[in-house]
DNA sequence: TGTACATCAGTGAACGCGCGTTCACTGATGTAC
DNA sequence: TGTACATCAGTGAACGCGCGTTCACTGATGTAC
């Protein structure tokens, strides 16, 4: 998890000398401010306001204001990879047990972070082609590809599985969007999200 | 479609007074940054120079910036909901046509003003709860409900219409979202988009 | 271990900018008589 | 049809604001000797 191996050690951090730390702690204060306020909501003044910094000091660690928000949203797909990750992990191996968890723990990575979930999909200006997001997204999906694979029968054709995941992702992001954008009158349909999504995977795996 | 019938004649509409046009320019004019610059990414001075008008005249028709971006997502969501019933119309009756012409033209409508669509959807900071918002979207998935309800057998339960259409929504809506923001290797699996979707509605509807 | 020095993460003041909104105003229009 | 008047869609100047970014600076730290 931690990098920057090669920064000075970190020595005593009650200093009011930030010292290394404060590159991270901005990107955290930032995190909580797209939360707070959406990505086109909040300044630098601010996040250095909140990191008891002054407005200047942000500068010390990243060339601009668009590549704060460009950390924190690769921070975001690399969580989101992560969790996908554990979840299958984690989850039995008996039918689609293992590609409903990773349904359900995109959704729930929207719902506890919607902020930050937005600001990883609608990096379009300027952030495009940037090759750490786009590398950070494929490692991501990479998690979802493997694990239909493991779920498909064996020999399977690669255009299959990518197709299948597409299907399976898609509509996993559909609805964690319209979560999160509040358009969806909880269960106005009578099934419960576990439902849905084992529903779903049955529908489009089996 | 046109409004405002108590509105004074539009006299001439040569004239430097605007005379009751401003509003809908405006709201044209606004939609036009909005895809241009994003939600937040543009200004009222902005929309008021390009519609060759003083930065003051557009309080005279809209309380603030809010005001006008609710307007131009309200005008979006009805644009929607008429697309996609002008599709159902045309499309013949046979097997699920109707839904899959629904789907695709809610995908043309995403790609065509990415903007609006985004906005539609991420309007989430004080408009909530907005009536005229809520009746609009209800009224444009009105739409989807209805020729869901058509292509099930009859008998259906309302329950399960609802979760039918709320799965094919989902779904459409996610590969919208997806495709909006340049997060799809076209055709990364080897099928067209009106094959996915024909897909999609067997393996949900089916 | 002690000293001299280079480094570099911070400060704080300043910049130019464009924004949203308000205000008193003007002058074209529609309407009552 | 002509005139007087109320209406109201525009103007343009001004406001206070917070922003992103730059700059010369300071002083704590790590390092070479």
């Amino acid at each position: 998890m931690s990098r920057s191996p090669a920064k000075p050690e970190n020595t005593g951090n009650k200093a009011a000398y930030h010292h290394g730390d404060l590159r991270a702690h901005l990107i955290e204060t930032v995190r909580q401010l797209v939360e707070e306020k959406g990505a086109d909501g909040f300044s630098i003044s601010e996040a250095a306001r909140r990191a008891g910094v002054s407005s200047a000091a942000p500068y010390k660690h990243f060339h601009d204001k668009n590549a704060i928000v460009r950390e924190v949203a690769i921070d975001g797909i690399r969580r989101l990879g992560h969790d996908m990750h554990t979840a299958a992990e984690r989850a039995p191996t008996q039918e689609f047990a293992k590609i409903n968890a990773i349904g359900q723990s995109y959704v729930d990575f929207a719902r506890a972070q919607p902020g930050v979930f937005r600001l990883m999909f609608g990096l379009t200006e300027g952030h495009t082609d940037h090759e750490e997001i786009r590398k950070a997204g494929e490692e991501t999906y990479g998690v979802v590809i493997r694990e239909v694979a493991a779920a498909m029968p064996p020999g399977s054709s690669e255009d299959d599985i990518r197709f299948r995941s597409y299907m399976l992702w898609t509509f996993v992001h559909g609805h964690s969007f319209l979560q999160i954008d509040g358009k969806v009158d909880k269960g106005a349909h009578g099934k419960s999200e576990a439902d849905m999504l084992s529903e779903l995977s049955k529908r489009i795996l089996g």
